[in-house]
DNA sequence: AGTTTCATATGG
DNA sequence: CTCGCCATATGAAACT
């Protein structure tokens, strides 16, 4: 059973029914209330709602208290259908499809809209931006069977890439619910630690306490009155003037300096980071009530990997995590996929001799005792130097090994490479299919169009390389955590974070032993949802902790 | 004065 | 040019 739903002015909507095959099967409703009409459907026959975007539509009925088990999003899934087809970046809203369909002019997708502190404007619920016109359920309706029509032909593996519109959705409900709920955040303990650390927090909104005290001593031993520690351009005239040559000011290279500044500028680094990127600044506009709420972006990396908006949510520093606490009676299930993409690898590349070290909990000690006579960190960099596509230092003899002993998952991702340094595109399992270089012309400087040598040709090889894996390890986590979420509805537990391998679920206490049997469950389902009867395992790490700083 | 890029940190 | 992939966020510095 299918619903199309369009939301309309002032919290209202229209419904319309559709069959297994996206047809109208009654007429189209409007409803007063767009979060009781859900709602009531929801109660009675738990549809697959077909809509415009979730993120648009869905924190508005979870603000009402409406929850949904399933969806389709036709936005997400246009830009995995324009992706497949090679056209990247093209608008994806239902005007744009539809626009496409007709062969009229197509317009373009509003900008997407800032992420605001909780404190800090109007509410934006229901609010869409002004610019973007209202979608009919005509509209709606055409572009999604056009969807499924195009979900049927796309190039190959069509029942895998059914798989990818469905997790991607599933995801982004994930995605509203977990900013709806927010991260449980102890301000009072986050305080103490920034206390504990920086000292008292000037009156004035200036740096704190030790932060001067660093400063004075850097001074000092440079010999000047003052100086600003957090300018490179300033340090760098500072090591020169006392005989020391630097290239750049990175606390990697300072700590290779005998210098008496080097050890309170390194301190000086670290707690100024602290300071200004998680200080008492972020915590007053990010923390609200007792949540850290952040906005996620189902899909908003090119890999597939999720991106955030506002607060950082995605980068929380380990030493600040101190202050993730649960809520009293509760407890946080911290859970995370053990070396997750040289796993991918071994599934994907259908490598016998990898899938049979991948059956290990640990995955590289299986490979030194295979290939690296037991130097197990050797293992390692061969092998993520394999995926990234290290050219230089003490990965090249480990390479040598790995190419040898594994030469079927080494040939999967130097096909990749190829493929990518000759200017052609790649695809994740499921079929998310990489950005052409023109687009990321940014990142790698590549336009396609450069000698098949030249650097700018390399690193659109490295990025096809690592996509192939970055992108279904992706997946393999988005599989989990749609699972997780259907086995975990109807309790009180929720999903408050989730970080490309890692999962938090705040549950109360005597639920932690299910909640940790739901996360090894959902990772079997997902394995087996991706790879079939793989040899490979994905094995799970879940622990019932009390503050998130306590895990690993 | 406002905007963009650089340098450096954080996360996976 | 510390590495080789994907990001976000900050302040300084450069630019319009």
């Amino acid at each position: 059973m299918l619903i199309a739903a369009v939301p309309g002015e002032g919290g209202s909507g229209r419904l319309l029914p559709l069959d297994d095959g996206g047809r109208p099967t009654g007429p189209a409703v409007t409803a007063p209330s767009l979060a009781a009409a859900v709602a009531a459907h929801e109660a009675a026959s738990r549809p697959r709602w077909v809509w415009p975007s979730t993120l648009a539509i869905y924190p508005g009925l979870l603000a009402a208290g409406t929850r949904v088990e399933r969806c389709h999003d036709v936005e997400l899934t246009e830009a995995l259908l324009l992706g497949s087809a090679g056209s990247w970046g093209a608008p994806r809203s239902v005007a744009a499809s539809l626009a496409r369909l007709r062969g009229t002019v197509v317009p373009p997708d509003p900008p997407p809209v800032a992420a605001s502190p909780p404190g800090g404007g109007q509410g934006t619920l229901f609010a869409a931006p002004a610019s973007a016109p209202a979608v009919t359920l005509d509209d709606l309706v055409t572009v999604y069977a056009d969807q499924r029509a195009r979900m049927a032909a796309v190039p190959s593996h069509p029942g895998r890439f059914r798989l990818l519109v469905a997790a991607e959705s599933a995801g982004a409900l994930v995605a509203a619910e977990m900013g709806a709920a927010g991260l449980p955040w102890r301000a009072d303990v986050h305080d103490a630690l920034l206390r504990e650390l920086l000292g008292p927090p000037s009156a004035v909104g200036g740096p704190p306490a030790r932060l001067v005290t660093l400063a004075a001593e850097i001074a000092a031993a440079f010999g000047v009155r003052y100086l600003h520690p957090e300018s490179p351009g300033e340090l760098l005239k500072a090591f020169h003037r006392a005989g020391v040559d630097v290239p750049n000011t990175r606390s990697w290279t300072l700590q290779q300096v005998d210098h008496p500044a080097v050890r309170p500028l390194l301190a000086y680094k670290e707690l100024f980071r602290i300071w200004t990127a998680h200080g008492w600044a972020w915590r007053d506009a990010w923390v609200r009530d007792g949540r850290f709420r952040a906005e996620y972006v189902p899909g908003g990396v090119v890999s597939g990997r999720w991106a955030s908006r506002g607060g950082g949510a995605l980068q929380i520093p380990k030493v600040v995590r101190r202050a993730v606490i649960a809520d009293p009676g509760w407890r946080l299930v911290v859970a995370d996929a053990a070396q997750l993409e040289p796993r991918v690898l071994a599934a994907v590349s259908g490598d016998d001799r990898l899938a049979a070290a991948a059956r290990a909990g640990d995955l590289y000690a299986a490979l030194a005792n295979d290939a690296f006579d037991g130097d197990r960190a050797k293992a390692k960099v061969a092998l993520l130097g394999a995926m990234y596509g290290q050219t230089g230092g003490a990965a090249i003899p480990a390479l040598a090994a790995l190419r040898s002993h594994y030469p079927t998952a080494f040939d999967y991702v130097e096909n990749a490479a190829r493929t990518g340094e000759g200017g052609g595109l790649v695809r994740s399992w499921l079929g998310r299919t990489c950005p052409p270089s023109s687009v990321s012309l940014d990142v790698t400087g590549y336009d396609g169009g450069d000698a098949p040598d030249s650097g700018r040709s390399r690193a659109r090889g490295r990025f096809t390389r690592n996509f192939v894996i970055q992108a279904t390890a992706a997946e393999w986590a988005l599989a989990l955590l749609a699972t997780l979420r259907t086995s975990l509805a109807g309790t009180a537990a929720e999903l408050v974070l989730f970080q490309h391998d890692e999962v938090l679920v705040h549950c109360p206490a005597e639920q932690a032993d299910d909640v940790i049997a739901a996360v090894h469950a959902a990772g079997a389902r997902a394995t087996q949802a991706l790879f079939g009867d793989t040899e490979v395992r994905f094995p799970m790490e879940a622990v019932a902790v009390d503050c998130y700083a306590e895990a690993k």
